[in-house]
DNA sequence: GTCTATAAACCGATAGAC
DNA sequence: GTCTATCGGTTTATAGAC
């Protein structure tokens, strides 16, 4: 692992020159804004590049093409939501409510929900360059979700009826869905909408009855 | 009303030529087809006009600018939707089922959906030139559903709790939410999903009792 | 009503100087 | 690591012949 190129100690962790990733990052960040109002298709190297006063080629030298930087974004944008999926365990909270807490959170980054929205969209095209990274972040996401919805099934936090795989698509859905709307207009209380979206597809134990 | 320019009587309802309403007609479709491979942004006049062999000059003729032609695809595409929507009223069926069916309608048109989840996202950029055309189709999609989810919480098919504005607001998002994900991936069950999504949303009423 | 030709601008990507 | 300059191709839109 110890890489040992030329030169000083100015490297990160991964063998990067600080001011390289700290670059790398900056043009991330601006691609995000681009494709947040443009699309990935209609959003265009030289916006980026001018969004942080560097020159067309300055952004090629760090990204050897358009498509590879827009995998970067995807990658950096998911982070934060996956990291936070991913310790959903250690919380202890139950799961309904730590969706909501995780829509709540998004609140302050409407921009890059929009661009996830977009790109998802345009993606859904099979020869789009992000079309397989969306149908595997779908896939795993469900995956994921449906396991902790099986958890609070079992320990009766919410009612046994469906089955978590198909929860787990429909509860998506409506986070997409309700997003979608709250970015068009945001005078709508996404937090509200998703909490009774939420309450509706993981409906909490009835206390005794059985279906009558 | 009565138009009478210049020639003959080859003439449709609005004064238009018959031809002439043809070929807008196919450029509209064409359209549909190309924003729907890359979006608003991304897809190009010309090729819209290759797709069905006419030049450029042809397609500006009819349409003055591309903004223009979107307006033009976005009213037709959205016109089979809300007419069926606007006559719910007759059938007679329930709110929920009769949603279920649209969907499965509109199984055999991914192009027609995937042209409207990606322009959807697009205009959530308050810029966008259908932004302001989207964010009236919500309301008003959400407005005459939440007329029919209250005429059927108080016909007593459904459960009388939750507000029909708000129904209504996470029965469209779920809705937009599952078809994405069809989109992406059509291996997945659109319908069944659907049909849990909204017996979630529209939970039919209990027989007699109360919560408790 | 449709065409060719063209304007004026923009696109992603590359070459090579420094 | 960043730049200027450039290539070949694309874009929306317009002008004018037929």
């Amino acid at each position: 692992m110890a890489d040992e190129r030329k030169g000083s100690g100015s490297r990160g962790p991964r063998g990067e020159y600080r001011k390289t990733a700290a670059r790398k990052s900056a043009i991330v960040d601006a691609a995000t804004t681009v494709f947040a109002q443009r699309g990935y298709h209609g959003g265009s190297l030289r916006d980026i590049s001018k969004e942080i006063g560097v020159s067309l080629a300055g952004v090629m030298h760090h990204f050897s093409s358009k498509s590879d930087l827009l995998l970067e974004v995807l990658a950096v944008a998911d982070a934060r939501g996956a990291a936070s999926l991913a310790e959903a365990d250690l919380a202890g909270t139950p799961f309904a409510a730590w969706v909501v807490d995780l829509v709540r959170s998004n609140l302050d980054r409407p921009e890059m929900l929009r661009m996830l929205a977009i790109i998802a969209a345009e993606a859904s095209a099979p020869d789009h360059p992000a079309h397989g990274w969306f149908v595997r972040r779908y896939d795993y996401l469900a995956e994921l979700m449906a396991g902790h919805i099986a958890r609070d099934q079992a320990a009766g936090l919410i009612a046994a009826e469906g089955r978590p795989a198909d929860l787990a698509r429909a509860l998506v859905g409506a986070w997409d869905g309700l997003q979608l709307q709250w970015l068009l207009d945001d005078s709508i209380d996404l937090v509200q909408l998703m909490g009774i979206a939420v309450e509706s597809t993981l409906r909490p134990a009835a206390p005794v009855r059985r279906a009558g």
